[in-house]
DNA sequence: CGCGTTCTTGCATGTTTATGCCGAATCGTG
DNA sequence: CACGATTCGGCATAAACATGCAAGAACGCG
């Protein structure tokens, strides 16, 4: 069977994703097709930024691999400022579900020693920052954990979920408009969220400015049903406004109220 | 198994930041190449500012916060030799699961990067451990995370566990005694611990000597079942010739690389 | 159908890279 | 100083690479 050159490529990329190297030697052999035009895939895909050519075959590129753990040290003054904010919403001894995404992560970190917490989360890097701290209560979500997103996102995650009923849920955005509201770019990976959103009796996003305005594909959550955000200090102030007018509870990190 | 030079030379910095220090003989032997290839890698890491080239290897570049911890939490350096002769036991491409204990933790961390596993794991800080890195399948168990023992060992967990078959589990253990065998110091760690161990083809326990010949409360596996140790250079001789005539497959991490 | 175009692929070409080996120079130790 | 271990540069070789070219398939168009 031949396959065309886009599908071999996309399965070079997942290859790629999921080992994080490929050689061109086993991809020649396994693809039933020549080294030479094993390379010339590498060569374009490399210059389509989806691999970093090394001599022998490609690697990921630099930053893919730990997507959370470097998007952490970029605006960590910016992000543990929202995360603080964020994290004042948070009533004590309420049932928090903290969904993925490295903003996420900041509130966890911003909650004052001893705050008293059931957290739950699907997000291994999350409940590791909440483990062995006193006054949180900690329930992980299981499952397989999908390697672009950071956490549990599958039927085994969704089946437990199911039977969690959190008093707030903290969902992870990969961008909010006006119109879509908030959105993430894998399918998956929203799918989840609305599931969770919708189990929870509240949700609640941080978002920090650059996703503001951004258009992701899937979508989450619209602005017309219950919701509460909080924003950066230098937010847009006319989206902001206009948000808030949608009957969605806008709060900034500096900490005032529009509404 | 071919590595690409860029993947050799992270090996060697993740040496480097690890002990402080590589040396190029050994260095030459482990990855199978000659000394001469292991000194044009240090040679161009050095001139990238990576590490500093000394006579007989390379050591971190002077400021470094890495050495001091090494030197002075010994027990971290003894772990994380352990950790390395485990890691050296697990068959690539298996399915293994990693028990809660920090000696299990050691062991994640000193997998070899682009090492392909399925790891599965009921522990937080373990799946932020493998979380991202490439070549790893991650599967995490849910449940209520139990503060003493930092792992999910409720019925939610048990009930997941019961779908996997892990070729291997690495089992941690609060004691082994020649006559009790691997136990636990809490109820319910012990009886998961027992659950998995039924489950998988096959068990592993990494001890550190300080565990040898304690003995705890809650019995986990007997030292007449199936089972691998990996104890430490400096373990009692006559113990570890007493549970290897049990039958148990006993083998010692060497500090052959380190003085 | 016939023809030309485009795309893909494999092959042949020369070039670059990685590696091992060797000899001379250098370093550390007694 | 003397000796062995280590290092560096050069050299050879095999593998991987880029490039050009030609054969073949897919496609559009008259």
């Amino acid at each position: 069977m031949d396959t065309f050159v886009i599908e071999r490529q996309a399965q070079i990329l997942t290859q790629l994703r999921d080992q994080g190297r490929v050689s061109a030697p086993d991809l020649a052999r396994s693809f039933g097709i020549s080294e030479d035009t094993v390379r010339r895939d590498l060569r374009e895909m490399a210059a389509r930024g989806e691999c970093e050519r090394v001599y022998g075959g490609a690697v990921l590129v630099a930053g893919e691999t730990v997507p959370l753990k470097t998007r952490i040290g970029q605006s960590l003054d910016r992000k543990s400022m929202l995360g603080r904010a964020a994290a004042a919403q948070l009533p004590e001894g309420s049932v928090v579900f903290f969904d993925a995404g490295s903003t996420n992560l900041a509130i966890a970190r911003s909650l004052r020693e001893g705050f008293r917490l059931t957290a739950v989360t699907n997000t291994p890097a999350i409940a590791a920052e909440f483990a062995g701290r006193a006054g949180i209560e900690l329930v992980m979500i299981g499952g397989r954990i999908d390697p672009a997103v950071g956490a549990a996102i599958d039927a085994t995650a969704l089946r437990q979920v199911e039977a969690i009923r959190p008093d707030l849920c903290l969902l992870g955005a990969c961008g909010l408009t006006l119109d879509g509201g908030l959105a993430a770019d894998i399918f998956e990976d929203a799918a989840f969220k609305r599931l969770v959103s919708a189990a929870s009796k509240r949700s609640l996003a941080a978002i920090t400015s650059d996703k503001l305005g951004h258009d992701a594909a899937f979508h989450v959550h619209p602005l017309n049903a219950p919701l509460s955000l909080v924003l950066e200090d230098d937010a847009d102030a006319m989206l902001a406004q206009a948000i808030a007018a949608r009957g969605v509870d806008v709060c900034r990190a500096s900490g005032a109220a529009i509404s």
